[in-house]
DNA sequence: ACCTTTACGAAAGTATCTTTCAGGCGTGAC
DNA sequence: GTCACGCCTGAAAGATACTTTCGTAAAGGT
């Protein structure tokens, strides 16, 4: 005997709760029981067995089965499965809210949520806000570049340490100093057809923009990596890339999404120039990789 | 209302894609092949029995379910069930947007876009393969520690150095290590109560292996963020972060998507630390964005 | 009150998943 | 160059989960 109500139903993909509801009434009480805890729970039942669901709902396997059924679903096995794809979206559905601030009080789960949020964010906003002219133009510097110095103190001091290790590995000669007297005494040795990179936040770092300036006045082209375009960097900069500045809060100081900008901003730079020298970055690249190689323990697949 | 959460094993939600490719060079070939199809059609997958999919991808249904199991489940059928979950979610989601490499002759603007986007990929990878309760018991660790030890060499040394920073910034006594043998010189200092971070993407670098394991046995808490949770490193870790590893291409080195997974699983350890300490942490945040008010040169608006 | 129809679950039957085991292949040692 | 070792791999046995069958019992009609 034929029992299946809904002509030739599809899967039903997510409109399952209506489904319930719409053939509620053609249902006899233990059925419904069934449908009931399976619009209810979706992710609950999801991960049960027919024996399981057939003893939370007080009825047989039999009954189970006879509700995927009428669901439209071939048997238990693909009522589970579209239970699993019901309660995957209803999670994501379900939004954290993530644009709140961190609290003091917020579960792990939440604080990476958040973080991961807003850091995404903060990438996307500087994609955004990046001129490509100017970065242009810094790429072209850089590529023909007789020498690179790198200036950054503090926090953007790590983000100096990433450029300046990157542009070694694609043979440039590069250098990032973090001691600003270093910085300057090594400042003075430049000359056009040289590069000198400053990265401040806030732009008015007098450690960095010193040794710009000193740079700028002996003829280098400069560069300027700051989330002020405004700033006093800027004076002394040939070309300006603007990283973007996140709202801060006390459990998220400004520091961190100044670093992913700034870090977005550095890879930029590193892959396009990498593009513009392939002849020579490529072989350089893949013989750094080598010299690493034997630095790993033997565990290689 | 219990619910299994993560413990060691947590069902990946949706986050499959990222683990495959981050257990993809600890598996086998013939495992490598059906993690390829289970993350490349996961709605196709999801329709398959062992048998189907073990014939798909000619290889066994043992095979199948051995990889089921290396993924975090406790066997096929659940995985199935993910899988449903995750065809779902994108069914109803914008398509996976697959970006296509970063080739040589991208314009500027296309190598901006294509890098965030990758960044931004990678930054949701990691916090969905983020097991909290690991990240629970390592800033558990690092709230009470007495000392604290990071280990890093190249491009994680960068990071090692910038947790370093944080965590003195909010009064605890980290040191950040570059070099491989003041590293282990310091090691034998650690002891129970203190505790050691080693930062390594590969999870085989001897160089950072090495004081992890002088700090281990000398009963320091040992935690490892890298990008292999099989790999070495593990062996001397009480607490494995694992980040994410994204498909690399000569122009886009792994170096630079492990850089941005190192640092999200650092901002998360820092802000969930100072969660913790809020009482000394806040007060020592204020005093030292005080100290450096003054190397800042006048504002220019 | 009797018969028909329908609901329901126990148990048998079948498909699917899991585990075990032995062959095979690559790898490293001597 | 040969051997031994270990690890991957799939075939088949074993266990589990799902489906079907069938008999009982209750409801409703005559």
């Amino acid at each position: 005997m034929k029992e299946s109500f809904t002509s030739d139903a599809p899967p039903a993909p997510a409109a399952l709760a209506a489904k319930v509801r719409t053939l509620a009434p053609s249902m006899t009480r233990s059925m419904q029981r069934v449908a009931e805890a399976v619009a209810g729970d979706p992710a609950g039942c999801a991960a049960l067995t027919v024996t399981g669901l057939a003893e939370l709902t007080g009825t047989s396997e039999a009954t189970v089965v006879r509700t995927a059924r009428l669901l439209g679903y071939p048997g238990y096995r693909d009522l589970r499965l579209a239970l699993a794809g019901l309660a995957a979206q209803q999670q994501s559905g379900r939004a954290p809210a993530v644009t709140a601030d961190i609290a003091v009080d917020d579960p792990i789960a939440d604080v990476v949520a958040k973080l991961a949020h807003d850091e995404q964010q903060t990438l996307a906003d500087t994609a955004a806000g990046l001129d490509t002219v100017q970065l242009g133009a810094a790429v072209a510097a850089l590529a023909t570049a007789r020498r690179v110095d790198i200036y950054g103190v503090g926090a953007s001091g790590l983000v100096a340490q990433d450029l300046g290790q990157k542009l070694l590995r694609i043979g440039l000669v590069a250098h990032a100093h973090s001691d600003p007297h270093l910085a300057v005494t090594n400042a003075v040795q430049l000359r056009s057809g040289d590069v000198a990179v400053a990265i401040t936040h806030s732009g008015s770092t007098g450690d960095v923009i010193e040794p710009l300036r000193v740079a700028f006045d002996h003829g280098a082209t400069t560069v300027a990596i700051t989330g002020r375009p405004d700033g006093p960097v800027t004076q002394y900069a040939d070309h300006v890339l603007t990283t973007s500045t996140a709202r801060e809060s006390e459990l998220r100081p400004a520091a961190m999404s100044s670093r992913t900008s700034q870090l977005l901003v550095v890879d930029c730079l590193f892959t396009c120039v990498t593009q513009r020298t392939y002849e020579t970055a490529a072989p350089a690249l893949a013989a750094s990789y080598e010299a690493l190689a034997h630095r790993h323990a033997p565990r290689t697949r």
